[in-house]
DNA sequence: ATGAAAGCGCTAACAA
DNA sequence: TTGTTAGCGCTTTCAT
């Protein structure tokens, strides 16, 4: 049961072969005859030893809005992954929209335990932002107070706004997250600022806000249905809305694309079930997350601010948007 | 920067309030005081120096096959949030089909640092199976070896199928998971025995296999409409594989429910995206997460092995299932 | 190239 | 009711 026992050499040279500090102060044989009890005898160090004394526990916390939605489970992965290759640990919070801080459940996470959070467009508690909190990193929103990592939106709206326009779309509408976040401000913004080069008014066009689950995407879709008006195309915030929206206008025999164009954002899987198959803005969430990944591990090593980062997206074209139609004659 | 001091008592007494085990040991006016000073200092008792003198992490390790499913998104969420109100932590690994297992990751998350693991239809490496590892609990795979929690899949499938049966379906195919496991076979054992009784060849139905992805459901799909031959309906694997099997029926122009029934497992939101909503069997995975980590939670805690949980689901009916065509007329 | 020894911040047994 | 004390298993400095 003992390793230094075994191989005949004192604790502190286990640890150093173990840990891989052994180059140039072990002998090759030593380290070798270490290594091989430690496998016979099935050593593992204690992690909560290790973590004590040397005050890093290669633990990082992940507070998640939403571990349901599929864009988060691709973002979780990313980060996972990257977080493992560094040989980091990852503990997982899922905020729930905001639920779960009533009590102040991130201070639960007690010192010694975690190195550092990322939040998936969770809002920090202010508690992170004493001194001598741990480092944060902030994941689809941009603030002031920490770094972040976040998709390349504005770049991704103005290109969903020029295939509209360059299909000939005026009337724009806009199906929002109910859910707040400052990256839906930013879409929202550019699509303010177009219509507004387009001479619309965007308080005649089709608006409206869901949640991101398919009751309510559905029902918010149909409210938004309801006032469609001449509004010929939806941007929507992303795909589960868009596959609301596109259930919805199926249920009511509305023609996609021929009487509405719709586009998505993210790229979701759900956006190829859709019928027929949407329109989106690809993003790649496992690069969002295994870069939060980096910028945090960057901030735990070297205790400088390091730089933001935003991820490219990209328009995907697909069956969900065409030419807009001429209602007038129609 | 010290409670003990500022509070003016021991260390020993400052432990014993913060970790709620005061009762009748130390006095109220003495407790508040010190309670008063933590917070005052904002000072949070260090993880990893209890974990180590305790022995304890509060830590629970999940093991998931793949984050990105939305099925397990569910789990996991039921799984955190009852490992949350436990006041655990939880830790995840993305174990993506079995990709992370070859350096045994596993191992890599060391002693104390985890009280105990969640597997989610990924199987515990042998290094698990040894005497002295921490307990471990299996979701959605019934073994020997571990206890369990499972959902009751038999009496799910045999409800699907007496449905489809009392719709008149004989040629009753089936679009299986291509990723193996325990949960599958169940189901085709079901399935099996099913069409056996109604005198019919499995052989001769329509069958196909596809992963979890859109693009790999819906070509696997389209392979097992490429065999439809007189097969009337098709129970799938799970709602993933059901939607792709969806979209590739309305690429071909095949009418759900009309000439083909569609049955899929879990009720995911997909279920109700894809047009006619899928008939489907509702599960509810956050009861599964949760009976899961109650389990392990009993496990760890009375050294027992724990009582292996079914949690039940049930038949919900939707659109895309409708009484067979008679294709010889057709 | 290796060992001895101190101590990270707690908890629990024992004293008072 | 409270304080004293001895470690938990490691890493690290300082000797050798």
């Amino acid at each position: 049961m003992d390793v230094a026992h075994a191989a005949g050499v004192s604790q502190a040279t286990v640890s150093l072969v173990l840990s891989g500090k052994a180059a140039g102060r072990i002998s090759e044989t030593t380290a070798a005859e270490v290594r091989r009890c430690a496998r016979e005898l099935g050593y593992r160090p204690n992690a909560a030893a290790r973590a004590l004394r040397s005050g890093s526990a290669s633990a990082v916390g992940l507070v998640v809005s939403d571990v349901t939605h599929p864009f988060f489970g691709r973002t979780l992965r990313g980060a996972q992954r990257a977080a493992w290759e560094a040989g980091h640990v990852v503990v997982l919070i899922d905020d729930a929209y905001g639920a779960a801080w009533g009590d102040g459940s991130v201070e639960a996470l007690r010192d010694g335990a975690i190195d550092g959070f990322l939040f998936f467009a969770a809002t920090p508690p202010a508690s992170l932002q004493a001194p001598g909190s741990p480092p944060v990193v902030v994941v689809e929103a941009r603030t002031e107070r920490f770094p972040h990592v976040v998709l390349d939106v504005d770049a991704g709206t103005d290109q969903v706004l020029d295939h509209l326009e360059a299909l000939g779309h005026r009337k724009i509408g806009y199906y929002r997250s109910a859910i707040a976040g400052e990256t839906f401000d930013r879409r929202l913004a550019r699509w303010t600022a177009r219509l507004h080069a387009l001479d619309v008014d965007p308080g005649a066009v089709a608006v409206g806000a869901g949640r991101f689950t398919a009751v309510e995407a559905i029902a918010g879709a149909h409210d938004l249905l309801d006032r469609l008006g001449d509004t010929t195309a939806v941007i929507c915030d992303d795909d589960v809305l868009a596959s609301g929206l596109s259930t919805a206008a199926r249920e009511r025999g509305i023609d996609v694309p021929g009487r509405l164009s719709i586009v998505g954002f993210d790229d979701l899987d759900l956006a190829l079930y859709a019928s027929p198959p949407l329109t989106t803005v690809k993003a790649v969430p496992e690069d969002l997350g295994a870069a939060a990944f980096e910028v945090l591990l960057a901030r735990i090593q070297s205790d400088e601010r390091p730089e933001n980062r935003t991820i490219p997206v990209e328009l995907v074209v697909r069956g969900s948007t065409g030419p807009a139609p001429d209602l007038a004659r129609g």
